[in-house]
DNA sequence: TCATCTTACGTTAGCGCTAACGTAGAATCC
DNA sequence: GGATTCTACGTTAGCGCTAACGTAAGATGA
């Protein structure tokens, strides 16, 4: 910790390179006209100091504070960390900079979070999914800046939208199910009051045996989302107990499909022998398990790139011309854990 | 999006309730002497005009800008998020507010990060590691702000420190390997090049195994971390080529475990009865995982807890009374996939 | 009863930077 | 060769807020 008196300033830099601290300031812009020599005096001087252009007093002036709002429901989640790859990506050649938080799949933590985030006056205020608290939208509508959804296709869109139909790609998984002759298909998620796109796939399965015209009431909801692996065996557990006759089960998550698999497997049951499961969000962990598990890639990349290509657009490329938002087709990777015919020998 | 014209300022607010502006300053902060009718007014008004404070200007106005700067290697990793997550908790009481980044396991992207996250002025920092380019390290020294390095032990720290030495919790695989009676014991991991923590790791396991007088050179380094479960089975497989005859396995992380454990099984040959895996980590998978897998709990959470403590010390409570730096103890959890004794019959 | 304290505000002067405009000197043009 | 353009800077004002200080009116105390 350096103690003596307090950090250097422009007008410090300035004085001792003998410029005024517009230059300084420039200095430190890529476009500015300051001739290559000053530029690098300037640049050397300030090392030496110490100096570190101070955010806070350029953003006050300029009124760019360089920030991108994100809030996605969890840090710990190989998907979103997709998500936030394709768009830290897409944002690198930029000087836009991620101010991240999470909201533990928790809307009402999600307003607390754009209010906190709005007080940094972002340039842009990025959210997952379509649902939030009437305060929150009323924040977002009055925010100023452009505002993006992603990760689902709301219907009263506040902005813009980079996401897919999370009832439709359930849809996906039941029709995989009905196609490899399973019919007693149950389904298996967490608490619904929170995690609205878990909501959205049970009601897209739910809608999807119901056009089949198959029994609609094998669900088991089961934890706070993110519901784990221990919550999808536990969920498994009390799937098979009240209907030990169900031939397929599919999970919210792959995270809890591999803790269903296993529990199954535990019980002595063969997958896809005896069950078939299946999983959503194409984790590694369903590619590797044994049997690998059949799931959902719904292109969590590409959602965060498809925002990064917006917010280029948007706030600096050409402002006009406005990105029509963007509907991802989610992809259904079937594997081991629900063909049967692939099934090895024991 | 509101269009008209430009956001609302506190003296907006000041004007419509007929107050000055700094009784709107004063009533939007919790220790302010503004009477409680007044206060009710100026906030009923600046909800009503959609008047949000601006952090910008009060941080450059107070020198207190109310970020704690964290920088961690990635945002999807069990052990990160649970720091993050006692982080959190532990400020949740504070207005401080989580700037965060993550470096891939790159001193050089931490580096960038710093930089631009001093530009904000953080009231603190917060490192994951204790190695960091020259670069960095002289803008933590100069950076005039608490510094914390987590998840390690630094021979020469910054400033605080809340972590644990990942040689000897390496050690302690190696231990309950020699308990076992496994003597030719090998090692999983990423290019050491970047992952600091893997290398100690490795480097506290090729210690240990000396010490024992046991052969330490099987060794596969294989995959950028963070490596994937699916390097830990490319591994494994090198592993098994070169070395078939290897007892033990310890691998750098949960997932690389599981990686190389799935290889295994996929091989034909099963754990713990033709080969013992340990992983780093305590992830839920190695629990899920059949068999469960023996793994170390390094207690991440609590690491994100003591950094929290530290920080309201440091930041609000008694900035006199310096707190010490924590040693973190990590623990083995045995299990399955190393105890012999516990193997069922398949 | 008057000095003293307390409560609840208002005034003034910046925090460190940049937008907008100004300008001297050199280069370019026909 | 005078008008014009360009390059490379400097000056001025102000972004929206708060620290520090000032003050009027009521409360308190002996």
């Amino acid at each position: 910790m350096r103690k003596p008196g307090k950090a250097p300033t422009m007008s410090d830099v300035a004085r001792v390179t003998g410029v005024s601290s517009m230059t300084v300031s420039r200095a430190f812009k890529d476009d500015a006209s300051v001739s290559k020599e000053t530029r690098d005096r300037i640049r050397k001087a300030a090392e030496k100091l110490g100096y570190v252009i101070d955010s806070t007093a350029s953003g006050l002036s300029s009124r760019r504070t360089g920030f991108v709002a994100v809030v996605i429901p969890s840090i710990n989640n190989a998907n979103f960390a997709d998500t936030l790859r394709g768009l830290t990506e897409g944002l690198r050649s930029t000087n836009l900079q991620l101010l991240l938080g999470y909201t533990d799949y928790d809307v009402k933590e999600e307003e607390r979070l754009v209010e906190l985030f709005l007080r940094r006056r972002p340039e842009a205020v990025i959210v997952t999914g379509g649902y939030h608290t009437a305060r929150c939208r009323k924040f977002l509508k009055n925010a100023g800046v452009p505002v993006a959804e992603m990760w689902d296709l709301p219907s009263k869109p506040i902005d813009h939208v980079v996401g897919f139909s999370n009832a439709a790609a359930a849809e996906l998984m039941v029709h995989h199910f009905h196609d490899q002759g399973f019919r007693k298909i149950g389904f298996i998620g967490g608490d619904t009051s929170r995690d609205t796109r878990g909501k959205d796939r049970r009601a897209g399965f739910v809608a999807a045996l119901e056009k089949l015209g198959l029994d609609t009431t094998r669900i088991i909801a089961w934890g706070t989302p993110p519901i784990t692996m221990r919550e999808g065996a536990s969920a498994m557990r009390q799937m098979l107990e009240q209907w030990p006759d169900t031939e397929a089960v599919m999970c919210v998550s792959d995270l809890s499909a591999f803790g269903a698999m296993t529990e199954c497997q535990r019980a002595g049951l063969s997958v896809p022998g005896d069950i078939a499961i299946g999983g959503f969000g194409s984790y590694d962990l369903s590619e590797l398990a044994i049997p690998d598990i059949t799931t959902i890639d719904v292109g969590a990349r590409d959602i965060g790139r498809h925002v990064a290509d917006w917010l280029r657009t948007v706030l600096t490329d050409s402002p006009g011309q406005a990105v029509d938002s963007v509907s991802i087709e989610p992809k259904l990777l079937a594997r081991g854990s629900t063909l049967r015919s692939l099934q090895t020998s024991d």
